[in-house]
DNA sequence: ACACAAGTTTATCATTAATAAACTTAAATT
DNA sequence: AATTTAAGTTTATTAATGATAAACTTGTGT
C-alpha cells in the first residue's frame, strides 16, 4: 500500500527539480503539468513550503526550492562521491578507447542506480540522455552483472519487483532470468540483447567489495549492428569493460580478518 | 490549512538528514523517535521509498538516503553557492577581526534563512552551532535588517508569520516594531539586544541586489556583557559589520537601464 | 477604471490514511 | 537445533483527513 498524498508530494518536488524555471514555478503550472486541482495543490505546497522545501516568492507568488534542499544535498553527497570519484578514471578509459557510452551503476534496495555515465562519442549513437533505469535490474547489463552476484533471497527480492517487459527480447520469466545469471556468473559478464531498448547490445562487468558482494557495475553500451558487423568489436568492449570494473574493484581494500566483521554491519552489504 | 501525512513525511525526511547513522535507521528508530505508530510509519516509508527518496537496506531492512536526494542537492545548490562564495572573504574578515561569531543570512519568502555563519574564537561565546532563526525575521539583527529596508507590503507578510516571543525582550508588538524598522532604516544598522537570546547581542547590516532591494544581511554577535563594559567595542564591531554587508552588495553590480527591467521578474526580488 | 486571471480561503463530503491486531521473518538464547 | 522474542509486514476496519467546489481576494493588463 502506498500513502497517495506522499506520492503526489513527491512528485511535486520531483517535478520542481526537474522543471525549475529562473523565478519559480506558478500554482497553475504545477496544477497544468501534474493534472492537480488547484485548491488541492495549494494546501499541498503551503504545507510543503511550512517545511522549508519549497518557498515562496513574496511578490510574484511563484515556488522555489527552498532551502531544506539545498541543506539536504551537501550533507547526503559526502557520503559515498568518494566511489564514484576513484571509478571516473576507468570509466573514462572506455569511453576513450571504444567511443561508446558507458555507465556506472550501482542500486538501493531493489532499485538501479546509474551513478555516473559517459555518452557515446560516435556520430550514430544511443542517446539516453539520463535514462532512468530503476527498474532494469533484470533487463540491462549493469543489473544483470550485480545482480547474478547476489544470494537467492537478494536475487529473489529483486526480481520479485522487477519484471518489466521493455522490449520484444526482454526475459521475463523467472526460472529463464536465473538460468541466464547462473552463466552470467560463470562467464563474469552480462550481455544485454535489444532486452532493455531495442537496437542496443550492452556488455556489463560487476565491482566487488572487499567481501567480494557485488556492489556496482560497469557497463558499455553500443548500436547492436556494430556487434553483429564486426565480431573483434564485441571482444573489445568486454575487455575493457572488464578491466574497469577489476580496478573499480580495488576501491574496496581487502580486510585482513574477514571473519570478526558482524552480519549485518558490512559498509555496503546487500 | 496543512497536511498532515505530508507533515509528517517531510518531518521524516528532516530526521533523516539529521540523524543519519552509518548502517541506516530501522523503522523503530523512526518510530520512538517521531512518536508515530509502526504501521502508519511503514506504510509512509514504503511509499517514500517507491518514490527513490529512501530505500532500504535488503539485509537489515534499515532505510537509507536515497539516489534522489542526492541528485536534488546536486541540481539545487548550483544555483546560488556563488553569492555565499562571494561573500565568504568578507565574513571571515569580520570573524577574524572581533572573533565573534558572524552569520550572513538570506531569507526566502517569510522565513530567515543562515546562507553562512562562522563561530566565535572566544573562550567565552555563544554556542549556537547552527540555530534555526527561521521564525526570527522580527527578532534577529539579520531579519530586522532586511525587513527594515522593505517595502510595507513585505513587511506586512513577514510580520504576520514571525511574531514568536522568544525572550521577555522580543518585540512582539506590530507597531512598535515597525517604528523600529524605520529607525533601523534610517541607521542603516540593527540591533537586537537579547530579543532572540538571552545575554546575546547583535549588530546587523542589510546587504543590497543591483535594485537596492535587501536581499541579504551581515550579523555580528557578542555576549552582552561584553557591550555593556565596553562602549567602545559595540563601535567596532559595528564598523567591521557595516563594511563587509557594504562589500558584499558589490557581488550585484548595478545595471545601466533601471527602466526597462520587469516588474516580477527581477533576479533576487523579493 | 474595469475585467480577467491567478491565487487563497472556507465548509462540506467522500475518500483515505491511521489504527490495531494478526501474521511473517529473522535473530538471540537456551 | 528448538524456542522465544523482537522487528517488520500485511490486512480489514474505523475515524479522521484531504479533496472538492464555490466564494472570495488580490493583482495585472487593457
Amino acid at each position: 500500500m502506498s500513502v497517495k498524498s506522499i506520492e503526489k508530494t513527491l512528485s511535486t518536488l520531483d517535478f520542481f527539480i526537474s522543471n525549475m524555471k529562473p523565478g519559480g514555478l506558478a500554482l497553475k503550472d504545477v496544477c497544468a503539468s501534474l493534472g492537480f486541482k488547484k485548491s488541492a495543490a495549494h494546501h499541498m505546497l503551503a504545507t510543503v513550503c511550512q517545511k522549508g522545501y519549497l518557498y515562496q516568492d513574496l511578490k510574484t507568488k511563484k515556488y522555489l526550492i527552498g532551502s531544506k534542499i539545498k541543506k539536504m544535498s551537501k550533507l547526503a553527497i559526502l557520503d559515498d562521491s568518494g566511489f564514484s570519484d576513484f571509478a571516473f578514471d576507468q570509466i573514462k578509459k572506455v569511453n576513450d578507447e571504444t567511443g561508446e557510452a558507458v555507465h556506472l551503476a550501482g542500486f538501493e534496495g531493489t532499485r538501479l542506480i546509474t551513478l555516473t555515465m559517459l555518452e557515446s562519442k560516435h556520430p550514430v549513437r544511443v542517446d539516453h540522455g539520463f535514462l532512468n533505469k530503476d527498474h532494469a535490474f533484470h533487463a540491462t547489463a549493469s543489473g544483470k552483472a550485480i545482480l547474478a552476484h547476489m544470494n537467492l533471497a537478494n536475487q529473489e527480492k529483486i526480481l520479485k519487483k522487477n519484471r518489466v517487459k521493455f522490449t520484444e527480447f526482454t526475459i521475463t520469466d523467472k526460472v529463464t532470468l536465473l538460468k541466464e545469471l547462473s552463466a552470467i556468473k560463470k562467464n563474469g559478464y552480462a550481455i544485454d540483447d535489444e532486452e532493455f531498448q531495442e537496437g542496443v547490445y550492452c556488455v556489463g562487468c560487476p565491482v566487488f567489495n572487499e567481501y567480494h558482494e557485488p556492489v556496482a557495475s560497469v557497463s558499455c553500451s553500443s548500436p547492436k549492428y556494430k556487434i553483429v558487423r564486426d565480431k573483434k568489436y564485441l571482444d573489445k568492449i568486454k575487455s575493457f569493460t572488464q578491466q574497469a570494473a577489476f580496478e573499480i574493484s580495488k576501491y574496496y581494500k581487502p580486510k585482513k580478518t574477514i571473519k570478526t566483521i558482524k552480519k549485518g554491519e558490512r559498509k555496503y552489504a546487500a
